[in-house]
DNA sequence: AAACTCATCCCCCTTTCTTGTTATGGTCAG
DNA sequence: CTGACCATAACAAGAAAGGGGGATGAGTTT
């Protein structure tokens, strides 16, 4: 089992056309990999009802059916579990990363008889975009490939950034380019500031601050302070860790 | 190269007892892998959240001082890439992934007189947690291990879990939670609608949208609209497909 | 049952900040 | 020389922030 194998399959997995192709390279590979079935979920959004989510699977439909019926996935442990990880952990460690309650340990067990025994889950996140996991699963009687986990590990997230092209939320056209003086100011005003502080922190007058703004403002078309560091955030001309690893050095409460 | 190798190293990481430990295992693992440096960052914390951030690397002297001493991280184009993708990426690749400013450029090829050539990076990040990046790196002359990219991929992971376990994260304190009201609020806000324009859209009076907002800002201890804004994005209780789904409905341009 | 917390709602006040509008001039590159 | 960037300016309208003051009903605890 080299790097080569995993590179051939990503290749292939990022090349994939459409869900469809991608669910059957998925279950293709998860028998390969020592696994019986698999679930790649990917939500983006958060809980409201504007997101869409990528859900696909080769579960038996009868637990299908029970767990979208029941909206199960709002008290599924190993997605609660996804969201504070940042590796692949196997169901067995769940609750030493996270509390279970009794209800979700029923859940968890309903899977039990319906072939959902163990598994392995490959979590991956991008902080106000997208939250998803890939597990891979075993049924009754068999074990973890343990060997091959660091290869579901990659398997799982390759599949996750195809689920993300696929879902067409990637593609953005060009964003439009402000200054270099206009993300400062921007930048400044996702910290908190306000176009005075702004100016005594880059040592320009006010009434320049507010023509950076004003400017960067037009470009994106966006007519409210908070939505010009919003587009600038999400196109990626400031970053949260520019934004809070800031904060953290003066306020030092709690 | 076999996953058994992978995974006795990422046993030896997962084990490591100090930063200190682990920058002398990183350093040698990266040589082993084919490249000649890395470097390490992991950002803790959202908001008034109290946090520690690591930074551990073997760069030359002269080039952290530099580094640190003008602070650019807040201008390198390598950390915001990694805010945006899911999977490792190549440098060269950054482009692609988010604009970058000529001052950035300039700030990228200063790294190479210091022996910052090119270089791997992999993201990996919690929502309202922590956000990190791993990169190995090569210097002037030599090339990218392009067969064990995955493998780079794997032990990236494994260090910024570690490191994060190392910084004590873990045990950190419950995120303010908001109540349903208050979301409905701060979603709004977030799509740039005034105190006034969401009174409207929930039904209520403007001084109670105000209310609501207030208490937001109070329970994130943000004291600016956007800040909250912020926060509420990097905590996942908004995203961004909240915010711009919405308007692409009604305006559909660029 | 009374006391309590908490989410939701409403109203008042003042001060400060933001936004839109419409200007001017200097510098530097193509 | 034109266009892009950076800087500066003044004014009015409106929005946000910070400070009060309350009322209600649901659910808990005492």
């Amino acid at each position: 089992m080299s790097f080569e194998w995993i590179e051939t399959l990503g290749d292939l997995i990022v090349k994939t056309g459409s869900i469809d192709e991608l669910r059957e390279i998925l279950a293709k590979t998860a028998r390969d990999l020592g696994f019986d079935r698999f679930a790649l979920s990917l939500e983006i959004g958060c809980g409201s009802e504007f997101g869409t989510s990528v859900l696909i699977h080769d579960y038996p439909a009868s637990w299908a059916d029970v767990y979208i019926g029941f909206n199960l996935a709002e008290t599924d442990p190993i997605r609660r579990a996804a969201e504070r990880s940042l590796l692949g952990f196997k169901w067995k460690r769940v609750r030493h990363l996270i509390p279970v309650t009794d209800f979700e340990r029923r859940t968890f067990e309903a899977g039990h008889k319906h072939g959902i025994v163990d598994g392995y889950t490959v979590p991956r996140h991008i902080p106000g975009e997208i939250t998803g996991s890939c597990s891979f699963v075993i049924g009754p009687g068999r074990t973890l490939p343990e060997a091959l986990l660091p290869g579901a590990e990659l398997l799982g997230a390759i599949a996750l950034a195809s689920a993300r092209h696929l879902s067409g939320w990637e593609e953005r056209s060009e964003p439009p380019k402000i200054t270099d003086r206009q993300r400062d100011c921007v930048l400044w005003a996702a910290r908190g500031k306000t176009d005075w502080e702004i100016s005594r922190i880059l040592g320009i007058s006010r009434d320049t601050v507010v023509q950076h703004l004003r400017e960067a403002r037009d470009r994106y078309d966006a007519d409210k302070r908070a939505s010009l560091i919003l587009c600038a955030l999400f196109d990626g001309l400031i970053s949260f860790a520019d934004i809070f690893r800031w904060r953290e050095r003066r306020q030092r409460r709690r």
